[in-house]
DNA sequence: CGTAAATTTGATTACCTTCAATCGTCGTGG
DNA sequence: CCACGACGATTGAAGGTAATCAAATTTACG
């Protein structure tokens, strides 16, 4: 129920966020930032629209590249996986982030919708053009993997050094920290991704992200009305256990 | 004693590097690649040498960022600590590499350097002013941004999805294309960081580290004539080992 | 409502960590 | 020159924790 919820909402946010860039939703927070109302159909002129059901690929790893994105509504989620099967989760898109910072000629990864999702799409010389007009525009993509980086380096962080608990306080935290910047809902946290993939992006197994989650529950910091809505009760004790030395530096890249 | 002679052959590489940046190690590596010979002293007038001794810290994470480096020669690592002494290196920095791609405002990192090194030190606002003005050095450092954020991508799989022999066989053969990139010695490696440093980047304790080490050996993968010298004997199954083409029975086989 | 999928919970196992001891190298001082 | 101590690396033994295997429960969806 709270997934179908979530996928008619992003069906209505893909008509408006379409309609012109002037008025679209990730206006101020996605790389258009980068460019003055005056330029923005500039912009527009080379954007096509996509539309992502929910777990459709959008792109493989291997594939060349040939577009890059712009998230507008939805989640995606970025992943390497290994021919057993094994998969690592090093990302999920939100709102205003942008996809294709990282390789010149070939995916290094794969990317899927979580949700129901809109993007705008870009063919990749024509942005080249455009950076070469636009000095503003290349140092925004430069700021952006810059932001990239530092969420990457988080991630590192967490995998290789908090526990199971520490790294699904660290998760919900994060997670709230970024989508609560867009429309919040209070405390209120929903959990577009599957139990599968908090596990694929904490380096844990499904079993161990349940049973964390139960001792988080245990423990009075959070409640779980369902499985994939969260109620965050004690924001600071949620951030010691965590780690801390995550908390500040997570807030500010999440606003850049 | 392996140790002694890296610092010694540093400190050689030093004058060179910095004589001028013409006759630069890597002048045609790092981000002065960028420049045309013509313009390059305009790099060279705002660059100033620094030093560093083995273990000797560069940067604090905390700190405020006045300045950005390019690594000459020697070896730093990258890395964050928590309050209770965990620490994760996200990265080890070869010469050519570029330091500061990542923050805005204050280091979220610490840097040391693992060997003796030297770098070239740039003021931020002055690389700033240099970058608008040659827009091709804004390109090559958002290139190199981005070679950074694959790279991290590459750790987060590691971290979260390779068993511990996995990461160590990777790790070596990581640490062998990025220093045969540079002369090379043959199918010898040195290892410039100690067991500790190479557990906190692999996520794992030294001990684990050194019995993995063991293991390799047993199978006849590498040579070990001294703990910081590593002789690759089967690059094939270390890649194998190392995630590309898994399957169970290789793990089965490595764990006996 | 019924079936399938996802999540949670339980029991057991395997493996890494922890704790502890030994070995080897290097540097210092007797 | 050798003894000693410090440090890093390796090896060994014991314990804990997350993975694995398995089942029950809840939720999603036709």
């Amino acid at each position: 129920m709270g997934a179908a919820a979530g996928f008619r909402s992003s069906l209505t946010l893909v008509r408006k966020a379409c309609a012109t860039c002037r008025e679209c939703d990730v206006r101020h927070q996605a790389l258009c930032t980068a460019m003055a109302d005056e330029h923005l159909h500039r912009l527009e002129d080379i954007t096509s629209p996509v539309l992502l059901q929910p777990n459709q690929a959008l792109l493989r790893q291997g594939d060349p590249c040939r577009k890059v994105y712009s998230l507008t509504s939805g989640m995606l989620r970025l992943f390497t996986d290994l021919p057993d099967g094994r998969r690592q989760i090093t990302d999920f898109l939100m709102p205003g982030d942008y996809l294709g910072l990282v390789d010149d000629d070939f995916h290094s990864q794969s990317a899927e919708a979580v949700v129901a999702s809109s993007l705008c799409a870009f063919p990749i010389n024509q942005m080249e053009l455009l950076m070469d007009e636009f000095p503003s525009l290349r140092e925004r993509l430069h700021r952006m993997a810059r932001a990239a980086l530092r969420q990457a380096h988080d991630s590192q962080l967490m995998l290789g050094r908090l526990a199971p608990l520490e790294k699904l306080a660290g998760f919900l935290l994060m997670l709230d920290a970024r989508t609560n910047h867009h429309p919040h809902h209070g405390r209120r946290l929903q959990l577009a991704m599957s139990r599968t993939d908090i596990a694929d992006h904490l380096g844990l197994t499904i079993e161990t992200v349940s049973r964390c989650f139960t001792r988080l529950k245990a423990q009075g910091l959070i409640r779980l009305p369902e499985a994939h809505l969260v109620e965050i009760l004690h924001e600071g004790r949620l951030a010691e256990i965590a780690g801390i030395g995550l908390s500040p530096e997570h807030l500010r890249l999440a606003a850049s």
